[in-house]
DNA sequence: CCTGATTATCGTCAGGCAGACGACTATGAT
DNA sequence: ATCATAGTCGTCTGCCTGACGATAATCAGG
């Protein structure tokens, strides 16, 4: 089998992005509404092609902050204000996902706090946090104007896969901050878990875990009351990122 | 932004293997060694192109059976006598990491029993298992006929990838049993995980934690002296898999 | 046959952690 | 003032783990 450079067959190659948020209690991902054929109408996770001279990391950020504004986090730089958590997530190559031509999309994971204005960036497309209950499945929701077809091409096995790794990610390491503006109380990361889990968490115990982890919560200082009740204690995100013991998800 | 079909750069599509085993208490992974340029005489992880019309795991799986003779185990159809397991593990595609062209390779991750055979396949190129420590700290090994060279391309870092994805998934799945023949003792179990993990684990301890976890391990009735002293009882691996809780690594 | 080396297996005990849940605190709403 | 709401601190019990003692069943060699 002699190496021969003109014998593989081209591939168009994407990123395609799973950007979780959680709002109202729910947990939502950015969906974008096509406007051709196609799945025309249908909702689809955002996406573009990799340039020539691009990383694929570089490539998912750039459509990240594109499509939402968002800046991938650098681990190394300072924490800007409106940084989120970016990790490639898997690829998905069937021949047929696509009915157009061959195309390898590597999707990525990104996770964002709520933000005040989610809104599209200069693309004309409409761009919505949908949850993802919704998307994944259609068939029990849909009030009024909504789209109640399920996602484009295979683009609900790659959400489904992307919300699978945020639910177990958040189980053994501190990312569950990434849902999270940069100071939060333990009550709104508990509220984090719950929306990501979709279970109850037992409050007191959930304070004595995330608190008793060192090196999880810095506490800021400040208190808030934005909650209601009796204020809180603000916290920053630590510089732990693996958590030891890890965060037990209940039985379903 | 209007959809043009052309305006997309054409990219090469491989698929590169880490297969995992262990032979004599030590992690080895299936490296052949490159015979023409770039890199020539350095080993380099097993890989070829992904063909028009194939799969990604299809594609895996094929070259998997290329170079070992190994088949992909398929977790609907029965058991065969040498399969082995085989994941997506990433993708990696920076520009330049092929001098020769643009190319994304979907690294995959197979784990393997130590095979009486692991013979290359027709293939001329010289294939053979290394321990990973040499091949990810060349510098203190080499002796006679070794290469003390890095590997090609960027496959160090993958190779390091997937030997931290083996490692931390035999904490909380059954994973590990990939790595034993069919039948085998809870011995042979426990120096898996020591020679994955590189650590000493207590015997009594590792005994009463598998032989515990229901659905791990299932006796066969058989017992086996092939390892010395008082026979041991053989099992197979249970339908269970995911661990929980799971097998803690000892800190390092 | 007897002895020691080797591996397997069972048991015991103390410490840590999680789930269940009581009690108290500090705010805003009525 | 009273209530609803949310936060924070404790207690208790059961499970799991790490450390380690004890016993069992084989083989090698005298």
């Amino acid at each position: 089998m002699p190496y021969d450079p003109s014998a593989f067959p081209p591939f168009a190659v994407t990123v395609d992005l799973v950007v979780l948020t959680v709002r109202r209690h729910a947990l939502c991902a950015l969906a974008v509404r096509r406007g051709e054929p196609p799945f025309q109408g249908r909702w689809a996770l955002p996406g573009g092609f990799v340039r020539g001279d691009e990383d694929l990391e570089t490539a998912a950020a750039r459509e990240l902050a594109e499509e939402t504004g968002l800046l991938a986090h650098d681990p190394a730089g300072p924490v800007a204000p409106n940084a989120a958590h970016l990790e490639q997530l898997a690829t998905y190559g069937d021949p047929g996902r696509d009915p157009r031509m061959r195309v390898v999309s590597v999707a990525h994971l990104a996770l964002a706090p709520d933000l005040p204005a989610p809104r599209p960036g200069g693309d004309a497309r409409s761009v919505s946090w949908v949850p993802v209950e919704e998307l994944l499945h259609p068939a029990g929701y849909g009030r009024d104007g909504d789209v109640r077809a399920p996602l484009a091409f295979d683009h609900a096995r790659i959400l489904a896969d992307g919300v699978e790794r945020a639910r177990s990610k958040i189980e053994y390491s501190s990312l569950a901050t990434a849902f999270c503006p940069q100071e939060f109380t333990v009550g709104e990361l508990r509220r984090v878990y719950e929306a990501v889990w979709g279970v109850a968490l037992d409050p007191r115990n959930f304070h004595r875990k995330v608190t008793g982890t060192p090196g999880f919560l810095v506490p800021t200082g400040g208190t808030t009351t934005r909650q209601g009740g009796r204020p809180a204690q603000l916290f920053r995100a630590g510089g732990a990122t693996l958590l030891n013991p890890p965060m037990l998800r209940p039985e379903a």
